[in-house]
RNA sequence: GGGCGGAUACUCAAGUGGCCAACGAGGGCAGACUGUAAAUCUGCUGACUUACGUCUACGGGGGUUCGAAUCCCUCUCCGCCCA
């Protein structure tokens, strides 16, 4: 079978004139979605506080899901009991299950890195699980999803130094450069050294779509051996790791833009973990074709709603008699739903399960309708409309300014 | 009518002579979050002040003391018990 049947497969429908932007379709068992295309993360087989009706609503053609969590809880062959993730979870579009590689430092509390693999702890019940790059596969295949993902290293961008005497001042990221940098090229060399081993481990070729992984940091001669080394592999697509791990938006945007254009062009290029609008836009404009993202999801659930004219946190108290929507502009079930900045406020007040429900359906819409707005984009390259549709592309990664309230008349008082 | 016990910041609740603008919790206000161990985490919460600090405060009033939320007298209100 092999190269004939491609379980998934990339093409370029046009491009952008004037930036490396593409505009395309990937194909899988389940279905295609265009890209550039912003994945939603359902980690544990859930959007959470979302059904699967909710998330197709926000016009999410694929979404992701951790093996990392999946084996631990319910374990990756329960879900193959119930007939793999799509089954189990209802969903039944494309999705996309990242490998374990990312929790190795996102958990790193008590991991240990060999170059077998990742030991980790058990966030359930303390046991200590091994992780290779042959397991983590094996659990992909069993899980079922139609892009898989290499099990990498994916150091973090800058050691953060551990309890140093310093209470406030220099807690940022402070480790000796050289060991940093060693660190780094270690992680480059033992991506590509598991990746052959995870080709190796694929059993479901016909069916899964493996995606490779770059890396390398902030370090662009880092970058380009890592990806010497991951693109010698013929792979359905490959993937920008390491990034948004620590580092500033401009570390974000140069490393992006250095390292997008580098990868194989016929192939879909995926930013594993970003990000905010303007580091997707700056991405998109490099080259790169796929996002995942748990802000929308993760901050909707805390009451922060992104809106085309920056944040909106809506527990903030100038919201307590707002009438209006979220968000005009939106057509999402929360905004075109008519459910007002005040109600919505007062379900967060009260921790109501509706309010993350449907902040976290707003905020994937936004992200949904500004893919559709950029795809558009590259067929016309109307860049600066776009910009001046979505203010926050202007704004600061984190926006501070509270968009206009819309009135409060007739309230009525001292009648 | 008599006895006892209470009254502390938005709420509940510590504190019984100085280290108390007052523990803690809730509530409130604000912030963080980029391949999700996140319904988590952080800061603030008497007033004025960027801050140092100053002022006003522990039911009301009056005392004792260098010094009181803390001790004494008295008043008001609340609770329980005895008539």
């Amino acid at each position: 079978m092999g190269a004939t049947e491609q379980a998934v497969r990339f093409e370029i429908l046009a491009r952008s004139a004037a930036t490396r932007a593409r505009l395309g379709r990937v194909t899988t068992p389940h279905g295609s979605f265009d890209t550039p295309a912003f994945m939603p993360v359902a980690t544990a087989a859930t959007m959470k506080g979302l059904t699967p009706d909710q998330i197709a609503s926000t016009g999410s053609q694929i979404i992701l899901n951790n093996a990392y969590h999946l084996m631990l809880r319910p374990t990756a062959e329960r879900i193959a009991h119930f007939g793999g993730t799509h089954e189990f979870m209802r969903w039944s579009k494309p999705i996309l299950t990242d490998s374990g590689g990312f929790q190795a430092w996102s958990m790193s509390e008590g991991t240990k890195l060999t170059e077998e693999g990742v030991e980790f702890r058990s966030f359930v019940d303390g046991s200590k699980i091994m992780l290779t790059p042959e397991r983590s596969i094996e659990v992909q295949n069993l899980i079922g999803a139609d892009i898989i993902m290499a099990f990498d290293d994916c150091p973090p961008a800058l050691e953060p130094e551990r309890a140093p005497d310093d209470p406030q001042m220099s807690r940022k990221r402070r480790s000796k450069p050289e060991e940093h940098a060693k660190r780094v090229r270690e992680g480059v060399d033992r991506t590509a050294r598991w990746l052959e081993r995870c080709v190796r481990a694929h059993r479901r070729t016909d069916a899964q779509g493996l995606f490779g992984i770059v890396q390398g940091g902030t370090d662009l001669e880092l970058r380009a051996r890592s990806i010497e080394q991951v693109c010698s592999h013929d792979l359905p697509g490959y993937a920008i790791g390491g990034v948004a791990v620590g580092e500033s938006p401009d570390e974000i945007h140069r490393t992006v833009a250095a390292v997008a254009p580098l990868l194989p062009d016929g192939r879909p290029r995926y930013l594993m973990g970003v990000g905010y609008e303007r580091d997707i836009l700056a991405a998109v404009r490099a080259g790169v074709d796929m996002f995942d993202c748990v802000l929308p999801t993760r901050n909707g659930r805390k009451g922060y709603a992104f809106t085309a004219a920056g944040a909106v946190r809506i527990r903030n108290a100038c919201h307590t008699l707002d009438r209006g929507p979220l968000d005009p502009a939106c057509d999402c079930l929360a905004c075109a739903g008519g459910f007002s900045r005040g109600y919505l406020r007062h379900l967060f007040m009260a921790e109501e399960l509706l309010g993350p429900t449907l902040l976290s359906i707003h905020n994937i819409r936004h992200f949904q309708r500004l893919m559709v707005d950029i795809r558009a984009r590259i067929l016309d390259d109307a860049w600066l409309d776009l910009e001046r549709r979505w203010p926050v592309l202007g704004l600061p990664a984190v926006a501070v300014g509270t968009p206009a309230e819309t009135s409060e008349e007739g309230s009525g008082e001292g009648g």
